[in-house]
DNA sequence: CAACGGACCTGCCTGC
DNA sequence: TGCAGGCAGGTCCGTT
């Protein structure tokens, strides 16, 4: 489910709930997510408040003035603001309750999510500290440059989150079906010109769907619940043998390294 | 290094 | 109706 757009969504949702409020309990109903929920937690956070929230790449970092809660939402988690004693649901493996009855609740059902703990400072845990640029801070020279000696299909190294963070699968197809070009396509034999052209595309196509609240295929839910509206949106994603909405031709479907990829042979060189 | 396959986990859909 | 198989928004890790 999340990509960056969705992750964004939630960020802002959750945002003016938690910001200033004091945690009141940690409740860890199910802690086996990608990696064991950090057992900090239930020390460490009750009696704190959070002194800011920021997003980094698809991570979302909750801070406080003592270390810093790092989510991975997977491809199933969404959080949601609800009050504290609503009561949980078959996947809702974690509460944050805050002091005025309201809580955090993390939804997960195929627990590829995380909930780490760090009092280092944030940007230099592991997982983050090798990150690739943010969206709007890439360009096409950059994306050019990393590219030479590159025989990967051009869409896997934009998913490779050390060449941009934040490019899901879904914003993958969209960016390269609005950039003109081929998913398959190795990623040295693209030009500096259309590069340039797909990191405008990228930052475009994340910006309209953050516009729009996101993608709902199936579950996703922002934070009050609601689902996001990019879904209407898609040119070719999900779209196998329906119409070009620019050429006619059917979009194709294939795999390029695992993933599903769509694209238009007419329309994508 | 780069590139690839496997792993983690549950739910949903299709086809027999 | 049941069941097997394939697929899904991510990404780390081990192996070539």
């Amino acid at each position: 489910m999340p990509e960056l757009p969705e992750v964004e969504t939630t960020l802002r949702g959750i945002t003016p709930y938690l910001l200033g409020n004091t945690v009141a309990a940690v409740r860890v109903r199910d802690g086996r997510l990608r990696w064991p929920v950090a057992p900090e937690l239930r020390r460490e956070l009750p009696g704190r408040s959070v002194a800011g929230l920021r997003r980094r790449g698809k991570y979302l970092l909750i801070s406080f003035e003592h270390g810093h809660v790092i989510f991975h939402l997977g491809m199933s988690g969404s959080l949601r603001i609800l009050p504290s004693d609503t009561p949980p649901e078959k996947h809702d493996h974690l509460d944050l309750v805050l002091i005025n009855a309201l809580c955090l609740r993390l939804r997960d059902p195929r627990r590829f999510g995380a909930v780490l703990w760090t009092r280092e400072p944030a940007l230099t845990h592991p997982l983050l500290a090798n990150l690739g640029p943010e969206p709007w801070d890439v360009h096409g020279d950059y994306l050019h440059q990393r590219a030479q000696g590159r025989r990967q299909a051009v869409k896997s190294f934009i998913m490779n989150s050390k060449t941009v963070v934040g490019v899901g699968n879904i914003y993958a197809n969209e960016s390269l079906f609005a950039a003109g070009i081929h998913p398959a396509r190795p990623a040295r034999s693209v030009s500096r010109l259309r590069y340039a052209r797909l990191a405008s595309s990228i930052r475009r196509v994340l910006d309209d769907a953050i516009n729009a609240g996101g993608t709902t295929l199936r579950d996703f839910v922002d934070s009050r619940g609601r689902p996001g509206y990019f879904a209407q949106d898609l040119e070719v994603y999900g779209r196998g043998g329906l119409v070009c909405h620019r050429c006619g031709a059917r979009i194709r479907h294939k795999r390029i390294g695992q993933r599903s990829a769509y694209f238009c042979i007419i329309c994508q060189r």
